[in-house]
DNA sequence: AAATCTTAGCGTACATATTACGCTAACTAT
DNA sequence: ATAGTTAGCGTAATATGTACGCTAAGATTT
């Protein structure tokens, strides 16, 4: 990457990994080291982060940054948040350890924060770096700093897209059924929808299309396969918020 | 203000002005001199911005920078944009601007955006510092720059707002009609609305409390007078959308 | 004083969405 | 064969959205 880190922008990551039935987020370890009288060593996890150069886009940093510190990339990622508290580096480690890292002399850091959502059974993402952990969202509430927030945040704008967008279909393979699409808004929205009421919307989406295919050794129905047809969706875009 | 400036980070406002029936914005005059073979000077209207304080939350940057340019304070902005492309202070006379208002030398700005919302017929706002200007909307369709595109931005985000907050009332008086209101949502909604089906939508909210008082003095039949009750519209909140 | 203009404000009919269910169908596992 | 499981259709009640007709109450005009 060109140019000289600027010492006063960052981005932050935060990447939702679907798992079937439940919502994980990807954290990178930090390792912090006291040196009191005896020396300690304190490791915790934070959203992935860090400076950006002067002669790059935020979305490229964010990128650049997500990929360095777990190894991730090629995914999604859509600016939702701002972070310029003036507290946020004072009485923390992270400031010490931005300059540690960077070398620089850290006055005034605004944030810039991003969001992204992947499937976990996608084995392009599952692994990655060491150091980098998938973390359940139930046990995101005692983050350090103000990282349990920018989740909540970033899980509350991901909650409002998913009506709004197509990144639900992200998700899904080629062929999905009914069920698997229900999962999907079922495990980001948190909460549970009736299946039969749920079909009856999407009879309205002719976006997604019925294939001749059925499901195969399953131990009950088969489901019959869909697929979704983003040239159709972007047309009937106007009104459509999902369930 | 406290500390330096801080050569990276901006911050811009668009402020729009409720005008009884159109919308208007809130710009600067710029007098940009070029030196060639004869001294030649061009005026013309930018969105208030500037350069933030180290330690200025951006928010009060904000405030501040619109009180500064164009003598407007105590208005409620919101931040929804981040404008970082790499290209917006080249070939421009803005970074030019930039540092010779502020003598320095501007490797890299980040623009954070924001957007408020006044009411023209509120003396504390209509009057203006010399050099500002409230322009219609439908006249800021060939601004310099990228600030055609930022308020247009900023106008779909106000709209949003407006069908979920309290924002509308804000532009109201005390007692206002239901025809005063909705003139605000047709007027910064963009559409004419059908004056019955938006009565019978009120109805179901109430939050908007009758009065016993009757309009006067018009030269048609007085309307009722209605009042907003805050306390009462946080506990409706839930599912809300107007029109 | 009567007619007219204008906005206020109620009501109706129809279409479309939402919610809460019952029920049968089709597959596998035992 | 039977039980367990999910698929997938249908129905009825309710709520919401849309397009109107119509009368009421004031000021203004004739």
């Amino acid at each position: 990457m060109t140019g000289r880190l600027n010492p006063n922008i960052s981005v932050d990551c935060v990447v939702f990994g679907f798992d079937r039935d439940c919502l994980r987020v990807l954290l990178v370890e930090r390792e912090i080291v006291f040196h009191g009288d005896t020396e300690k060593t304190v490791r915790d996890y934070k959203l992935p982060g860090s400076l950006v150069y002067n002669e790059e886009l935020l979305k490229d940093a964010a990128r650049r940054v997500l990929h360095d510190l777990t190894g991730i990339g090629g995914i999604c990622l859509e600016r939702y948040d701002v972070l310029d508290s003036l507290e946020r580096m004072d009485n923390r480690v992270d400031r010490q350890w931005l300059e540690q890292t960077t070398g620089l002399s850290i006055e005034r850091v605004v944030s810039v924060a991003f969001f992204g959502l992947v499937n976990l059974n996608d084995p392009l993402v599952s692994k990655v770096k060491d150091g980098a952990r998938w973390m359940n969202l139930d046990e995101t509430k005692q983050l350090p700093f103000d990282h349990s927030a920018i989740i909540e945040r970033a899980l509350a704008v991901l909650q409002q897209r998913l009506r709004v967008d197509a990144t639900a279909f992200g998700l899904l393979p080629e062929k999905f059924t009914i069920a698997g699409l229900q999962q999907v808004f079922e495990v980001i929205g948190g909460e549970k929808l009736d299946s039969r009421n749920f079909r009856k919307k999407l009879k309205n989406f002719h976006f997604i299309v019925p294939l001749r295919e059925k499901q195969r050794n399953v131990a009950h129905k088969p489901a019959r396969l869909y697929s979704f047809d983003h040239k159709r969706f972007l047309q009937s875009r106007k009104s459509i918020s999902f369930f």
